[in-house]
RNA sequence: GGGCGCAUAGCUCAGUGGUAGAGCGCUUGCCUUACAAGCAAGAUGUCGGCGGUUCGAACCCGUCUGCGCCCACCA
């Protein structure tokens, strides 16, 4: 080990590119899954959506795990670190339709010879068979996954990729369906038809936590119904909907409607006779206190069709029009006639000009902002609509099944710990159990089929099952035992279930699906369940709390112990970043204008749970730090003092520096196992730009040998030693830095190197470590004088007078000859105890 | 409307009962044989408002205000 490999002039640049690279050859952070389970430290990591754009709110969300992987492998854990790819479902769908210029319609062939259009017409979408559409979904996704894992080594992730999943693949294929069935045995999956939230854009159904509530504008309108002496008026924000209403309702204490309850009314332009009925729902100080109840307008509509027993009387479609075929209890209606196959927008014109007409609009309507219910993807309001689906009950139909929810978000330990709400409220105010099942095309089929009858109707209530051993499977083109391809869609044969799985159904997995269950019982034992879950706030109830479930259910334990919880980058104005805003960051951007160091440097910064403004401003200081350390490193390893030897420190303030720096790896230490990864960074930095400023420079002439071999010996360990366990104290945020460095003087990476430990990298004897920050304090008086005079600082000083508390002076006096030299101090130090609790430092030049 | 969080220097944030802190930015200097992508020194505050507890409150309690996020809200 010598100096040799110190460059004359160190540098930033292109460490990203040679150490990915190595780290890639050498698989330096490869899992030793012969470990046993205590010795192994396990994360479950979001599978990003590939189809979607990395912000740089991802980089500082994967960097925070990326930190607590670094420190427990470091601490000599077996980190099991997968990650994949959530290249599955809708947003996959989407992409490919758009960067094709394709769209799946199911009824055509599949053509081995098509190949994609040149130039996509995003207007003009050519209609492809499911096959060829999967087939660009794969091809389309390989293509962003490269991209995504080029990221994610450019940032500096120590994940295994050995371990590389995707959601798509046969192997989450298997683990999806495998779980189905299993739910589907224990009675906590079951199929069923009931009124669902419907997007008629994507024309697929959606699940609760995919909603995202949106203000819409739009108008009340206040029309008349018919009662047999006169009108009973309400108000609606959806007069289309009158062809649906089933019952008026109010509430059973409101003394306007009491005469009414348990008489009919008759619905404007259509004459349909309609009960009044009282529920305590209805509030009576909202619109005209009396609602019209349609099938469905609302999930209140819901509930008054359920408790009530109201009959069904669909006009939306689920293509969002009014039915073209005029439903039976309008049979006649020539209104009708008129809106059938009608937008839901041009319906309600419509049939308020009818209204107007007919004097059934009782003045004009008044504009109102509502909030309507969207899916998170799509931008027109959901409709309702009765279908059959597939569900995972989740408590949200169940008190005690809820409540065992309830325990599991109690049991498992929050970063932050005030997160727990946003999962507790969250299962608390579930109303419906999980729908999993959507009607598209690229995603994990349903292992199910269903028997036809003689008439031709599919027996929903006895599904045919593959058989486990057979997973994956895919109904559409595979066969249930027993039958053969001819009786598909035939009397007494069988037909698919036609529908995939939402992706949520398969990421809710992503702990089985990388620890191996069912498929690697070895590895499922030495990883599951697992320590540590990461993301950030918004998918608590989506991901982190699908995944409860599914372990509640499978293995009736937690998936992990742990959740770490990222906040956000907000714009400068702490807003949430979106791209329709257009304010988000890309990362490529930053990564390549201050390096991966410095980005990741700023990501440190933000504590768990805390949103965090977007300031580039803060990135220079992460780039700073870097050039430091390799600058700081040169310094030291160029005194030759690769021969790091504690035993031959001996200097007063080396002992002290070393014994400050001890209290700083314990109390890093200390933040870092409680997840603290901002304190132990903080704790570490301000003890490295004191050693820089102060220590390096109280010692720089006794290190050049100006007072002999033995001073010198003790300045030039306590710098390599200093530097070696400053170095790994910073390896988990400067990865690329610190191996760097460590490339010069050591074998092997440091990222494998062992976490520094007081007792045994810090042996040296106990000495105040005030030393050190008394000698600080001197020399800082020392240069104020010399700043003042406006000099420079190599001015050379007569007489330096300190004064003080006599415990600090004889500490100072300690360090006298280091602090003669770094001051130029020429002439005496006169050391005066006095009667003052801080230091005086009078230096004349 | 319900829940959670935040409010400290121009900005980003530490500090959790005992004399208000850091970094950035700003000001003034300094080419100092690790680093000018650097170094040194300096200025900057009614700790959101109002009450209370205490010898003492940025910190504990109450209350109000403002901001953010999550949820609910389609008559």
């Amino acid at each position: 080990m010598t100096s040799s490999r110190v460059p004359d002039k160190p540098s930033l640049d292109g460490l990203e590119e040679k150490w990915a690279r190595v780290w890639k050859e050498q698989d330096t952070y490869a899992f030793d899954r012969t470990a046993e389970r205590a010795d192994v430290y396990s994360i479950d990591t979001p599978p990003p959506t590939v189809s979607g754009s990395l912000h740089v709110g991802h980089v500082f969300s994967y960097t925070h795990t990326d930190l607590v992987a670094r420190f427990q492998r470091m601490r000599g854990k077996k980190v099991f670190y997968p990650i994949g790819w959530d290249d599955n479902g809708l947003p996959t769908e989407r992409r490919v339709q758009n960067y094709y210029g394709v769209r799946c319609d199911p009824s055509l062939p599949y053509d081995a010879e098509f190949t994609p259009p040149e130039k996509p017409d995003p207007k003009r979408q050519i209609g492809i068979s499911r096959q060829n559409f999967v087939d660009l979904c794969e091809e389309l996704t390989h293509i962003d996954e490269k991209a995504f894992e080029a990221l994610w080594r450019h940032v500096g992730l120590s994940v295994d990729w050995n371990y590389l999943y995707t959601t798509v693949s046969a192997g989450s294929r298997r683990a999806s369906q495998r779980a189905f069935l299993r739910n589907l045995a224990r009675g906590e999956a079951y199929l069923a038809e009931a009124p669902t939230m419907w997007d008629v854009t994507f024309q697929t159904a959606v699940a609760q936590a995919e909603l995202e509530a949106r203000n819409y504008p739009g108008h009340f309108y206040r029309a008349a119904f018919h009662a047999a002496h006169g009108k009973v008026y309400i108000e609606t924000t959806r007069p289309e909907l009158i062809p649906a209403c089933v019952a008026l309702i109010a509430h059973p204490d409101d003394e306007r409607y009491q005469g009414l309850f348990g008489k009919t009314v008759r619905t404007p332009l259509f004459g349909v006779e309609v009960p009044v009925l009282a529920h305590e729902a209805a509030e009576p100080d909202k619109g005209a206190g009396i609602a019209m109840c349609c099938t469905f307008g609302d999930l209140t509509d819901v509930q008054w069709w359920r408790e009530l027993q109201l009959p069904v009387r669909t006009v939306i479609g689920r293509d969002g029009r009014l039915l073209r075929d005029t439903p039976e209890w309008l049979a006649g209606s020539e209104v009708y006639a008129e809106l059938a196959g009608k937008t839901v927008h041009t319906a309600r014109e419509l049939i308020v000009a009818k209204l107007r007409e007919s004097g059934d609009l009782d003045g004009e309507p008044t504009p109102t902002q509502r909030m309507a219910n969207f899916y998170e993807r799509g931008d027109k309001p959901l409709e309702i609509v009765s279908t059959r689906q597939w569900y995972i009950t989740n408590g949200g139909r169940d008190e005690s099944l809820k409540q065992e929810f309830v325990d599991c978000g109690n049991e498992l330990k929050w970063v932050p710990d005030h997160m727990r709400y946003r999962y507790l409220n969250w299962v608390e105010g579930l109303n419906g159990d999980w729908l999993i099942s959507r009607q598209r095309f690229f995603g994990v089929p349903f292992p199910v089929w269903y028997p036809v009858g003689e008439d031709g109707e599919p027996d929903h209530a006895h599904p045919l099952l593959p058989r486990e051993q057979d997973l994956p499977i895919d109904p559409t083109s595979q066969v249930p035992g027993g039958y053969d391809e001819s009786q598909r869609g035939k009397p007494g044969g069988f037909v698919a279930d036609p529908d995939v799985m939402d992706t949520w159904a398969t990421s809710s997995l992503t702990p089985h699906i990388v620890c191996g269950w069912e498929r690697d019982e070895d590895l499922f034992r030495r990883t599951f369940p697992m320590d540590l879950n990461t993301h950030a706030h918004e998918i608590i109830r989506t991901w982190l709390f699908s995944r409860v479930v599914r372990a509640h259910f499978e293995n009736g334990t937690l998936p992990w112990e742990r959740s770490m919880i990222s906040g956000f980058v907000v714009d400068p104005d702490r807003k949430k970043m979106s791209k329709s805003k257009g304010n988000t960051v890309v990362p490529s951007e930053i990564l390549e204008k201050y390096g991966s160091d410095a980005v990741r440097w700023r990501a440190a910064m933000a504590r768990p749970g805390l949103d965090s403004p977007f300031d580039e401003s803060q990135m220079k200081v992460g780039r700073r730090l870097a050039i430091k350390v390799l600058n700081a490193s040169k310094f030291v390893l160029g005194m030759s003092a690769a021969s790091a030897d504690a035993a031959t420190v001996t200097e007063p303030l080396d002992l002290a520096m070393l014994h400050r720096l001890r209290e700083v790896v314990h109390e890093a230490t200390a933040r870092f196992e409680a997840y603290d990864y901002t304190g132990a960074l903080e704790t570490t930095e301000r003890f490295f730009w004191t050693f820089c400023d102060d220590y390096v420079e109280l010692v720089k002439e006794r290190a050049y040998g100006g007072r002999g071999d033995e001073a010198a010996r003790s300045a030039r360990s306590a710098l390599a030693v200093a530097l070696s366990v400053q170095l790994r104290l910073l390896a988990p945020y400067l990865p690329f830095v610190t191996e760097e460095v460590w490339s010069w003087w050591q074998d092997g990476s440091i990222h494998v190197a062992s976490w520094p430990v007081p007792e045994t990298d810090l042996a040296v004897a106990d000495h105040d470590p005030d030393v050190l920050a008394v000698a600080g304090e001197v020399l800082a008086g020392i240069r104020g004088a010399k700043s003042e005079a406006k000099v420079s600082m190599k001015t050379e000083v007569s007489k330096v007078e300190v004064s003080g508390p006599a415990d600090r002076i004889a500490l100072a006096e300690q360090a006298e000859q280091d602090l003669r030299a770094a001051g130029r101090i020429v002439g005496e130090i006169v050391w005066s105890p006095a009667e003052s609790d801080r230091l005086a430092v009078v230096a004349t030049l």
